[in-house]
DNA sequence: CTAATTTGACCTAT
DNA sequence: ATAGGTCAAATTAG
């Protein structure tokens, strides 16, 4: 039973959430105050617009975005019926295969407001790349079934397949989403840092976006730290506005490939970066601003069922 | 010590 | 049987 979503929901979907995150951080930005973040202040008007208007268009057919339904997703959620899945008490079902999906293609990364954990990774036979898969966060905090799947394309090295399963309860039921988020940032799942990415290092000393709530349900809320790492210019040609959803995923261990390397979450990658790594839902703002619509954004809605 | 990530194994769907 | 997706123990980092 899935709900179709038509590609312009999906892109107002998106939008709106963009509008959201851009916002927060106008809002951040305002707080302070700094000459420097004038410039930053700006794109992120013109960003918040920009969805706006994408959003009213999208709402009104006229989607500005590539969207293409696919139904190519034919893995069907079978139903316990009782064989199948008879004695199971570890594996569960699919969350992918048992809702609507979304896939966002993306040169830099996709930045959805929302915490990501993640929780596995293979390698895909048609693909140089891992694949890498990343549940909400607050899962088991507030029972939030959203994941999504983040792949490097083998043709486009600079981009990015960000699928998303699911919907975010967390995001949908604001009472938890506050509830988590006053824990430690009100309303704002972003922290402003003036830091540039070189820096990054440093916020990595901080644990991760994620909080593990794994299936062992070590940990409940997510240190949300989220945070906006501003550049000090050094090779920010105007303002370089990375916002970074974790301040940096930690983990300087060896990833189990080179590509995973660049794609998982790797200490080096934070904001420090160029090209700021997917997986640890860092992205450079500045890119995001110039590209977010420019780049390749398709919307695919998949039809479950 | 606590928490997050990594990675191999297990399970489901095609 | 194969490929893909998820779990969970082990490892690593703060």
């Amino acid at each position: 039973m899935a709900a179709l979503v038509t590609p312009a929901a999906s892109v107002v979907s998106e939008l709106v959430v963009r509008g959201r995150e851009s916002a927060a951080v106008l809002e951040a930005l305002l707080q302070g105050g700094s000459p420097q973040e004038h410039g930053g202040i700006r794109e992120l008007a013109a960003e918040i617009l920009l969805c706006c208007d994408r959003a009213l268009a999208a709402l009104h057919g006229r989607d500005g975005v590539h969207a293409v339904a696919l139904a190519s997703r034919k893995r069907r959620s079978s139903e316990p019926d009782g064989a199948a899945s008879q004695t199971r008490p570890k594996r569960r079902m699919r969350a992918s295969s048992g809702s609507t999906a979304m896939r966002v293609e993306k040169r830099s990364t996709a930045e959805d407001g929302h915490i990501w954990r993640k929780y596995g990774q293979k390698e895909i036979t048609h693909s140089k790349h891992p694949r890498l898969y990343f549940r909400c966060s607050y899962k088991h905090d507030i029972g939030c079934p959203a994941t999504r799947q983040v792949q490097q394309p083998d043709d486009d090295l600079s981009l990015y397949v960000i699928t998303y399963f699911g919907d975010h309860t967390c995001c949908h039921g604001d009472e938890a989403v506050a509830a988590a988020e006053e824990k430690d940032v009100k309303m704002q799942p972003f922290v402003i840092n003036f830091g540039i990415g070189s820096a990054t290092e440093s916020s990595t000393s901080g644990s991760p976006w994620q909080n593990s709530d794994d299936g062992d349900g070590r940990s409940e809320i997510p240190r949300s730290s989220h945070a906006v790492c501003l550049p000090e210019g050094g090779e920010a040609d105007e303002l370089r506005l990375k916002v970074t959803k974790v301040e940096t995923t930690s983990l300087g261990s060896q990833p189990a490939s080179p590509a995973a390397a660049e794609l998982s979450s790797s200490p080096d990658v934070s904001c420090a970066s160029p090209a700021w790594d997917p997986l640890s839902s860092c992205w450079e703002w500045d890119q995001f601003v110039e590209s977010s619509f420019d780049f390749v954004s398709r919307f695919i809605d998949f039809d479950d069922f």
